[in-house]
DNA sequence: TCTATAATTCTAAACATATCGAACTAAAAG
DNA sequence: CTTTTAGTTCGATATGTTTAGAATTATAGA
């Protein structure tokens, strides 16, 4: 086990750890359905969730390097890093 | 969001959940490396953790699907489900 | 039968995560 | 300048995860 496999392995353990859930797995996949980015408000109606817990889950998702966030006004738009998906769940075993 | 894909989210979350951890990560590349199966005792040699703490990581992929588990004698034989990683990490977003 | 080996289960602890409401920040609208 | 809107951060709490050591189970061998 090499260094650069450690660090490897903290990253895809923050990417499994933001898909650990399924509010986040929602959000996601309302995301992929679009296919294209969506305000943080709409994401987040329909997500019984407060407005904080929803926040932390955006948190979780773009720290994770799953998602980025651009602010425009009073609002956020949120969009899947499609790179991020490509590079850590094609051929996954292989590349582990 | 119907019945259905709540289901398949627990399935999702308990694997992600299971791919979320270092040791696991490392026990899963030992046996992709190998190719076959492996005895739990080799596979826990290189770990550095106690041997309750590797039959719990070794409970966990077993109950997210990801290995099976086989005895021989006093032995205990461990290997991958290629068929669960094919099913959950190709075209991941797509199948979400 | 007694002992050694391989692994699991139990118990307790330390640590991490998910959740909410309240307080806060930033920006538009009045 | 005050109010409204959109989202974040803080503090507290409940729940879940990881870990080790001790006790336990299962099996092989003397």
């Amino acid at each position: 086990m090499n260094i650069k496999q450690l660090k490897d392995d903290e990253v895809r353990v923050q990417i499994f750890k933001a898909l650990a859930d399924p509010a986040r797995l929602e959000i996601i996949r309302v995301l992929r359905d679009k296919g294209d980015e969506m305000g943080c408000g709409e994401i987040g109606e329909n997500l019984a969730l407060s407005k904080s817990t929803i926040s932390y889950h955006f948190k979780t998702l773009r720290e994770a390097g799953l998602t980025t966030t651009r602010r425009e006004a009073r609002e956020k738009f949120v969009k899947l890093r499609y790179d991020t998906f490509e590079q850590y769940f094609t051929n996954f075993l292989d590349s582990l």
